[in-house]
DNA sequence: TCCTAAATAGTAATGATTATCATTATTATA
DNA sequence: TATAATAATGATAATCATTACTATTTAGGA
């Protein structure tokens, strides 16, 4: 993989940014510093990016990628109202705390990555 | 809601399905029965399903919708190779359980859903 | 039966993401 | 440092899941 100014670009603004950004939010914050940046480039190095571990990705009911500088397993909350997207960094009793916090959870959906049974049996042989 | 036999049909096909299908997939199936059923209409029978909580969908890597007819909290498990959506019923050590079934967990992602602490204090006022 | 609103079929529109491709930029090597 | 090979870009077209639109049909109560 080449160096590129954009991926560069695309990484710095990315990184500690805990807003959740979809690839346009990040184009429009791209062009400020790079005004002649191709939303096509933002899309192709943000898939790059996640398929290197560079960053995680997000896939909510508003239909759009939502990217994660931070790789370190961690929940979400996204907020019905709002749209705004939290990190939930503690491991046990999320609910709970969350409750604490004010935030009233009304459903989860917890999705695991891997390769299954059957598959891990294929490539085996 | 008024009844209609294209609800039924796609409530029909739904239920007891555990493959986690597609709204193409359940057009498909409604189409053996329902020749003439429009894909416009499984789509809007399927987004009001969801309302009524009477399905939950899935949002996945491969950019569509799965709808599953289990609303009870459970987790998934998606093959990174196959594709394939299981149902994970157990709520204490999944991942554990996963590994003695022959799955391997690489990753996983955990959405919570409810109102946040800023939205829920206005709604209060 | 008749009326009214909800639901449908068929089709067009939308919008996020990807693909294409001519051009530019990076980097290894002579 | 110049050059060659090729990865990356910018601009734009294409894709495709989902939604919107609209004329027509249908459910179900008066």
């Amino acid at each position: 993989m080449r160096h590129s100014r954009q991926r560069e670009l695309i990484l710095d603004i990315i990184t500690g940014n805990t807003t959740h950004p979809t690839a346009d939010a990040i184009y429009v914050a791209a062009r400020e510093r790079e005004p002649n940046i191709s939303l096509g480039t933002v899309y192709r190095n943000l898939k790059v990016l996640a398929e290197e571990d560079k960053l995680v990705t997000l896939e909510t009911q508003d239909k759009k990628i939502h990217y994660d500088y931070n790789v370190l397993p961690h929940g979400h909350f996204i907020c019905d109202r709002c749209g705004k997207i939290y990190d939930m960094f503690y491991e046990d009793g999320q609910i709970g705390k969350l409750a604490e916090r004010g935030f009233s959870v009304s459903g989860a959906k917890c999705v695991y990555y891997g390769v299954c049974a059957e598959c891990g049996k294929k490539e085996k042989n």
